[in-house]
Formats: structure tokens, sequence, C-alpha cells
DNA sequence: CTGAAAGCGCTTACAG
DNA sequence: CTGAAAGCGCTTACAG
């Protein structure tokens, strides 16, 4: 790859040569341009050239024309901060999460940058954590001081009725990602766990499993429940029951799905399969297994959920629903956006989770 | 957890008994108080209340005083807008990266965080791709249309040194974390992969192995060749060397480390030991193991580099080696902040990563 | 140690 | 369709 030398100063389009006369003022000041540079340049007003950046109406269009060739000539961007002075809100996005998945959140902010991509805004991130007393007051500075053009909630935060009481009465414009309608479409992108957790009951009753354990999410997740409630109801489909005693309650953590599988290892009769509320746990429940000298998945078959990383790299591969999380990142930004703009259509709002069929899953020993 | 219900507008502050004038105001405005509403409350002109925010030395210790009473009691705070447009400055300081590993890269995103809690910075935070044409010029728009405060470059793009000159030719502070000091000492964060790689070496060789192979990354990672040069520092410490034919160049990614580990495996003599210069590539090397039906640590040791969460959910648990990420995007961000205040100390500057032994390492088979 | 004036680079009313 | 005035909420010179 060649590398540019010795021209720190020159961006690529101002090395172009026969540079004119806009142009060539720009490099002499050695500053960015301004509106006033270009509304000189142009002959018209500073309001016209605001109306041409602003995508007014009332503009003729061969002033439109006009004062758009000199803004691209001149380099001209207009400076956010005193836009948003003036407009008394700026072009900043802000993603609120407490995800302890470092994949999500990550997929996630590509997503949302996916969406801003040409536009003006910027990503601004700020974890949070709802236990804290200061958790409400923390997010109300956080958005009034910036003036935060809109946020995008990721679970399990998106799912606290406190916050969006507290931004909805700031007017900030919010976009909750969560696996149900909690609030109006137009503030949603809805992931459907259910569905996602009704392919593994299909799947694992499918290869005649009878005997299913679930390890769920902690109770304080929302998609914890939409799991659970996907899962039972594919089983029912299939004529099969989620037993309470092959249902247990655990954290999302490794730890605590070693813990509930230990416990099912024990159980008799024996679950076949497991169901584990996300990768992690599933992670865990092949500790135990290992443990008990079990083997995956000939003696215990094993799904989990959100395809991360880890999902493919144990053994065997685990079999698992993974979420497009990057795509939904990307549609919350694109509602929050378009929200403000007039052709601000019922925007495709949901998103189906697929199941990822590995090596963690097979028929029951007979 | 008690939720506040049916206080919609006031903060928790604001809903304490015996509310003072300021406050009142505050209240009855509706909106949040200026500088000029804080200037007239106490008395002052606006510089000074402005001499109070910025902390000038040029105040009487009794109107500060007064002044930051105010300031408190009415709940005022600046307008970073505002601020910024006439500071010529933003308050936001970006993260730049390249690094595909999320882990990483929001470790160093909450070390960033860690060190703006409680000041007025907001991070914003920006993916880029070396390779892109636009590569510079977009790096250039992002910088000078936000009029950043700073960025932090995290690994492997720090390393760019096309970068680092666009920056200080248009007198953005910069903070670079790399492997080594590629610059002045005050813009770097340094990691000394070198030694974790020497520790790696160490450990192993005090295992009894000899025949020590090496994965590493790609050259265009300066991680790649410290880790390669600690490795073999390391090695020849205990009279060990490591042979060329021994040491092959991957990619950082989990296929080719499969792959370099198989061709490893078909040497005669087979090497007893692999040190890959990522948990990934670890990760490759497990498969590889398995599929060649060989066990680890018994038939093959090995040992990764970053300590990802997977390393500790495959099986055996893996040797790794730990830079402290959070910490190291703490210290960056704090560089950059304090970089324009007063006792700019040299601070610590330098990390050093540990070895964290877990159970893929054991004694060759005899 | 303190303040009145001018300005940062935009946009909102208000006119025409 | 276009523009002159005032203002967004701060800070930088410049005085005193």
């Amino acid at each position: 790859m060649p590398v540019t030398q010795g021209k720190r100063k020159s961006s690529s389009s101002a090395a172009k040569a026969g540079a004119p006369s806009a142009r060539a003022e720009a490099q002499r000041n050695r500053k960015r341009p301004t509106i006033n540079d270009i509304a000189r340049l142009a002959n018209v007003s500073k309001k016209t050239v605001s109306r041409v950046i602003n995508d007014s109406p009332f503009v003729k269009e061969e002033t439109r024309k006009k004062v758009n060739a000199i803004i691209h000539e001149a380099g001209f961007a207009p400076d956010p901060q005193a836009r948003g002075l003036a407009f008394r809100r700026s072009f900043l996005i802000g993603m609120i999460y407490d995800n302890p998945s470092a994949q999500y959140i990550v997929n996630m902010q590509q997503g949302i940058l996916d969406a801003m991509r040409g536009t003006s805004f910027e990503l601004v991130i700020r974890p949070c954590d709802r236990g804290s007393p200061s958790f409400l007051d923390d997010m109300r500075a956080f958005v009034e001081r910036q003036k935060l053009f809109g946020v995008v909630l990721s679970p399990s935060v998106s799912e606290d009725e406190r916050l969006v009481r507290l931004l909805d009465g700031i007017e900030c414009p919010l976009m909750r990602v969560a696996s149900v309608a909690l609030g109006p479409p137009e503030t949603m992108v809805i992931t459907h766990d259910y569905e996602g957790a009704a392919e593994a009951a299909r799947h694992l009753a499918g290869l005649g499993h009878k005997l299913i354990a679930h390890i769920s999410g902690p109770a304080t997740f929302r998609s914890a429940h939409e799991r659970r409630r996907g899962f039972a109801e594919g089983l029912a489909e299939r004529g099969l029951t989620l037993q309470p005693k092959y249902d247990l309650e655990a954290a999302y953590t490794f730890e605590s799905g070693l813990a509930r599988t230990q416990t099912l290892l024990a159980m008799v009769p024996r679950p076949t399969a497991i169901f584990a509320g996300n990768d992690e746990m599933a992670a865990g429940a092949y500790k135990a297994a290992r443990d008990a000298g079990l083997d995956i998945p000939r003696d215990l078959s094993v799904v989990g959920f959100d395809d991360s990383p880890m999902a493919s790299r144990v053994w065997p591969p685990l079999t698992t629903v993974r979420l497009p999380i990057r795509d939904m990142g990307r549609i919350a930004a694109e509602k929050l956006i378009g929200a403000g703009k007039k052709g601000a259509k019922a925007e495709l709002t949901e998103v189906i989770p697929t199941l990822v069929v590995r090596e963690s899953t097979a028929k029951p020993a007979a």
C-alpha cells in the first residue's frame, strides 16, 4: 500500500490540480471555511446557505446548485457544535447499555455506526448500572447536558420503565431493542427471542428427545421469559411439555449454568437434552457434563442462545440460536434518524433469530 | 428496588425539601439554567462565573465559594456545545480502532470511560479500515469536523504512521496504545507484549519442553513481532532456541491457527508445545490436536495470548497471557485529559502482561 | 481580582 | 424564494 509522504497538510482532494478560486481561498486561509465564506463566494446570504445545508424546499433549484457547487469545491462542512447550539440539540446519538456480552455490544455499535455512515451524526457510548442509586440522575445528566439527538437502549436496560419515563419526560427520542413489544412500535426493535427458542425446541423434539430441560436467565430479564415461553411452546407443538422440575432459573453466567446442569444431571430420570438461555450457560453445561464423564452429544444434547464467537470454538461446536444483532443496531439507528424526516414509513421493526445447528445435538441414546 | 413513580419531571435532588431561591427559580423556568442565570443570582459577571467553571486562579476565594454554591444549588452545568464553540475545541474524545477482538474493544472503551467519569468529556467511537482508500480522508474529516479534544488509537491502527502524521499536522492530541514505543513517551501507552511472551517461554521451558513451536500473528502487526521476540528471548534464557521450522506466521484467526497447527503436528519430530500469538489461534490449535487424536496437555501443551473469555471456557482451560486492557484504556485517557493541565507528571505509561497458568500446559510425555 | 464588548458558526423568528 | 437582525451559551482578548 503506497504511503502518502511529505504532504501532511494537504487533503487528497485539495491536492488535485487546477484548484478554482474557492479552493484557492481555502488554501490561503489555512482554516476550514465557514458558512460566511460560502455565502460570500456564492453571492447569497448565509441564511440561504443554511437552507441548502438543511435541505429546505424554499430554495430555487438554480441557487441550490450554485451553492452546493461552492460547498463542494471549498470542502465546506458545517460545524456540528455551532449547528447544535443554534438547533438546541446535538448531532450525537447515545447508546446506553448494560449487557455483559462484549460481542453483543460491539455488534450493536457496529450496526448503529452502519446507519450513521454518511450522516453528520456521531455515536457516544454509555454503559450503565441499573442498580446504582444515581442511575436515573446520571442518565438524565448525560442526555440533557449533551442535548442528545436520541438514544438507543439495548437489553436489559431497554426494559427499564423508569428510564423510559425519564427520557419521555425530557423529550429525548429513544429506540428500545427488546425481545417483546414494551412500547409504541415506532420506539421498538423487537427480536422475537420467542421464535428462536421455539426453533430450538422443535429441533430437540425432532431428534427424538423427551426428557428435555431448560436453564433460563434471571427473571429480571425479559428475554429469559420470552425464551422459556417460546421453548415451552415449541415443545407443546410436538406434544411435549416442559416439566417444572426440569426448568431451572440461573443467571446467564458460566458458573450458574455449571451449577444448574450439575443439579439436572443428578436427577432421575436424567434429562437427555438441555436448552440453555445463552451460550455462557451452555459452556457451563459442557463443563458439568465433562466432569460427570458424559459425552456431548452422545449422552447429552446442548443448545445455547446468542451464537457468540465461543460457540464455534468449544468442542463440540455448539448448536445455538443466532440473533442478527448488527442489523438490530442498524435498524434502531435508522429509525431514530429517520423519525425526524418526512417519509418516516413504518419500517421493518422485527427481527427473527435463526437456529444454527452444529455438533452438540444428536438423537438421544437408545 | 423501589421505583420512583409519578415524579417524572423532578430530579432526585430537586425533590428535596426547602429549596432555596436559586432552585426555586430553576423550577419556575422549567429549563436548565445558563451562565447568565448564575451570574445574575451570584451578582457577578458571567465572565467571573466562567472563571470559576474553568478553575481560573484569578478569582477571590470568597467569590469562588459563593458562585460555586449557586451553581450547585441551581444544578447548573455548562453547555458543552457552547463551550466547545467558544473554545474552538469539543469535549469529545475519539477512540479509533480496527482490532477484531470484541472483548479488547469493549475493555478499552471501559477503561477510557473510567478515566472520563466525573469529567465533562464524552467518548465517541470510530472503527476504521486501514486498507480503505478513503481511510486518511475519513479520519481527517472525523477529527476536524468534531474538533476532537484528542484521540486514543488502539492496535493495530496505533501503528499507522500516516495517521499519526496526519493528526500531528492538524494538531490533534493523540495517545497510542502499542506493544513498543513508536513515538514520544507522552503519546504512548506501552504494553510490553515482549515480557508476556517471555513469561510463556519460561513457563514452557520450566516444564521441560524442548521441541517448542510458535504460531505468530501477521507480520503487519507490531505485536506479532514483539511476541515472537519475547518468546525467543525467554527460550534463550533457558538455553533453548526457537527453530525457524517451528516458527510459523499466521493471521490471528481461528482458521489460521488450525492450519498451522496441522502443519506442526505433521512434522518429525513433532513439537510438544505450542505458543500461539493469541487465544483465537490457540483455539484453532485445540481443534487440530483433537482432530489428530492428541490430548491436551498430555500430548501437546498450548499457551495463548489475550486471556479472552473463551480461554477459560474451552476444555481444558487455556494457559494464556493477560493484558490489563481496561487499565491501558484508562491510562491513555488520563494522559490525554491531563496533558492540558498543569501537573502533567510523567505518569506510569507502561503495562506488564501476566501469565495465567491453567490446564493446557504440562510436562512433555516421557 | 473583575467586567463590558465582541465573537465562535450556525439557526430561528420576522420581514419582504 | 431570499435576507438582515437577533440569539443559542459560552470564551477570548482587552481594559481597568
